[in-house]
DNA sequence: GCCTATGACTTGTATCTACAAGTTGTTGAC
DNA sequence: GTCAACAACTTGTAGATACAAGTCATAGGC
């Protein structure tokens, strides 16, 4: 089975929403109608739906057909884990000067992050990020090899390195992110354009795929007269979203 | 049915590993073995792995059993709104020391935050909290008076303010934490035992009832030596804690 | 007119079966 | 001893069926 029909059926439905053929607000075509349509069983149906319901483009409930979601609620992953993909939300133009890109053997601790042998290299990548071009957010990034091969050979200032991956299949699912305040050292203070010693937001950051696997750790941090990190969060749910 | 099986299966599932009886790494029970168990078809058993999957206590792949994963992840409401419990939860003893408590008319920037006239009257507490007697964060928070009345009479010292705003029906639902990085100012650093200028990580918190109703804001400023806030999020779900 | 009851339709849950696809330990040839 | 093939597991996918539970429009009673 090359792709599962679960799968094939999900981005045809997500295709008809984004394309707008699936507006917002309307109903969704009934499980029937589209196992009618699909010529498939109830269960990849359910399956597919299932994954819309996770991505946050559809919603609904027992008895009652689901509806389609305004889509932007489901941009918090995304825009925590891309940086262009939060500049834009904001309404901000990203920008980005690669510093280095190196392949080498990973400091130890980012090395057990990442499960890696001490002595096995890892794509290292030290970006300077910058909104409307003042200089916002410095990151350290270390992927481990089978992802980091792929940066090679990019252009890492056209665009952003999260939907490259995305785009060529990585599963990039679920992050950890811990956060706190360092005081800027020399190479942070040169970059940043800020005094040494000026406070910044660390996030340290270790994305994973959904079975597990650490994919890339990073160490970003922020100008906090620039950036700050927002979490709204009720009983039941959480989300976070990057701020200006 | 009262509670769908697979319901219960997760929440069995999720009981074993948060206890520890499934410990980190351990692999799970296989499909066939949790159909014995529980006298389930592999139906339900399989749609609880999925939102133990989900919510990113398990990994793995076909073929391949289920693994618990490094999972500090999505620990109740009450361990982000309360330092008390939060210190149970690192293992650490929590303590505090009331600098202030006061009624007066609130900065305007906060009076508009909890939706207050400019000239009604809130509660102010100013406290010092304490780990293991380290100072560890310093924490300025305005009451809007339904709420602060109660607080007038209590010794504040004493144990958890939620625990007992709770207790009495305080309807504390959802709120919204922004994060960003300060020096210390003359105040900070005296009470903190920090130098001034130190790097200081600050959550400002906004908690609102049910109804959406402002209740509490904060300004929490935390020594980044002592204490992170870690946030854990996949595709579909975030939840975030603070870690020692 | 207003309200309730009913029935058709929807999604949610659960069972059983079958096979595909990936992993792992063991056996046997070399 | 090493390596390949196999067998015995595992999870992933897909089909069929049945019933429970929720929603909604409509027919009928008041």
């Amino acid at each position: 089975m090359e792709t599962p029909l679960h799968t094939a059926l999900a981005a045809e439905l997500r295709g008809r929403i984004r394309s707008g053929r699936l507006a917002v607000g309307d109903p969704m075509p009934s499980e029937s109608e589209l196992c009618r349509e699909f010529g498939s069983s109830r269960g990849p149906v359910r399956q597919a739906l299932a994954t819309l319901r996770d991505e946050g483009l559809i919603g609904g409930g027992q008895g009652r057909r689901a509806v389609v979601l305004d889509s932007v609620a489901s941009q918090p992953f995304e825009t925590f884990l891309s940086f262009s993909r939060w500049a834009q939300l904001i309404g901000r133009a990203p920008g980005q000067r690669t510093q280095e890109i190196a392949v080498r053997r990973p400091d130890p601790a980012v090395a057990a992050a990442l499960h890696l042998d001490a002595d096995t290299p890892a794509v290292q990548l030290v970006r300077l990020r910058l909104l409307d071009g003042v200089p916002a957010m410095l990151e350290r990034t270390t992927f481990v090899p089978s992802i980091g091969r792929a940066l090679l050979d990019v252009d890492l200032d056209a665009g952003s390195i999260y939907a490259y991956l995305i785009e060529r299949g990585a599963d990039l699912h679920a992050a950890r992110h811990t956060l706190d305040a360092i005081a800027a050292d020399t190479e942070d203070a040169r970059l940043l354009d800020v005094p040494e010693g000026a406070p910044l937001l660390r996030e340290r950051r270790l994305t994973a795929s959904s079975t597990g696997v650490p994919l890339e750790w990073s160490d970003d941090r922020y100008r906090s007269d620039v950036a700050t990190v927002t979490i709204t969060n009720t009983r039941s749910r959480a989300a976070m979203v990057r701020s200006g």
